[in-house]
DNA sequence: TGCGAATATTCGCACTATCGAATATTCTGG
DNA sequence: CCAGAATATTCGATAGTGCGAATATTCGCA
């Protein structure tokens, strides 16, 4: 695979690596919603969520259509879900693994060491 | 589905955000293979190569086993795979565009504007 | 025309990622 | 034990990301 494709691959991958961004598209599978129907459901700020939607837009992940006051998006591709599911089976595979590494990853309060 | 599942799952496109990584997984699908052979086969550098290598790990999308001096390196779990297919199958149902944004992408020369 | 709602963009800052160079570690053979 | 191969880690510089605050844009309607 050539060089280029791969950069490709990892723009939109880097799209997804994000928490709210996976949100996003999560809610986005069922259909289209406004984004401030977005905003409600996530409970985000926003400046915050237009930001990720750009970035999820100048990927291509997501695509947005104007109706009026409002701005409507949806999944491009209804294969970024699927690799959602695919994920999913990954979590619950390594359930055990995937609470260790959680745990490692907001230790917040846990000093020591 | 819970915030820090998503973290999780950040965590994991993020190991993924990257060319190099992309191709080191690539390169994983067919079986273990030693760092050393990884880097030859990929042309990298040592230094970088194993760093690469310290985030997979460290994501737990590879895994890694110690045979005397070298060390082997194998995909977790071959559900990672599938979603590179499934990356595949997306970057070619959507060619045209994604040629488009490959142009975007290395303006590199293109300067104008 | 101009107000107000919906959305986007810009700015400054803190934080994270990537890289090559240098250095450290671990293992094997002698 | 020592030299050398294979791999990992650390360091410093640079670039990229994420956030809220502030500001800009766009659209419908009175």
């Amino acid at each position: 695979m050539t060089t280029p494709l791969r950069a490709f691959k990892a723009q939109i991958f880097q799209a997804l690596a994000h928490p709210t961004r996976i949100a996003i598209v999560e809610a986005l599978r069922d259909g289209e919603l406004a984004a401030g129907a977005l905003g409600a459901r996530l409970g985000l700020e926003q400046a915050n969520l237009s930001q990720h939607l750009a970035v999820l837009r100048s990927r291509l992940v997501v695509v947005s259509r104007k109706a009026g006051n409002q701005v409507y998006y949806s999944l491009r591709d209804p294969v970024l879900g699927q690799v959602l599911d695919l994920l999913k089976q990954y979590v619950q595979a390594h359930l055990n693994e995937t609470l260790a590494l959680l745990n490692e990853m907001e230790p917040k309060k846990r000093r020591r060491a």
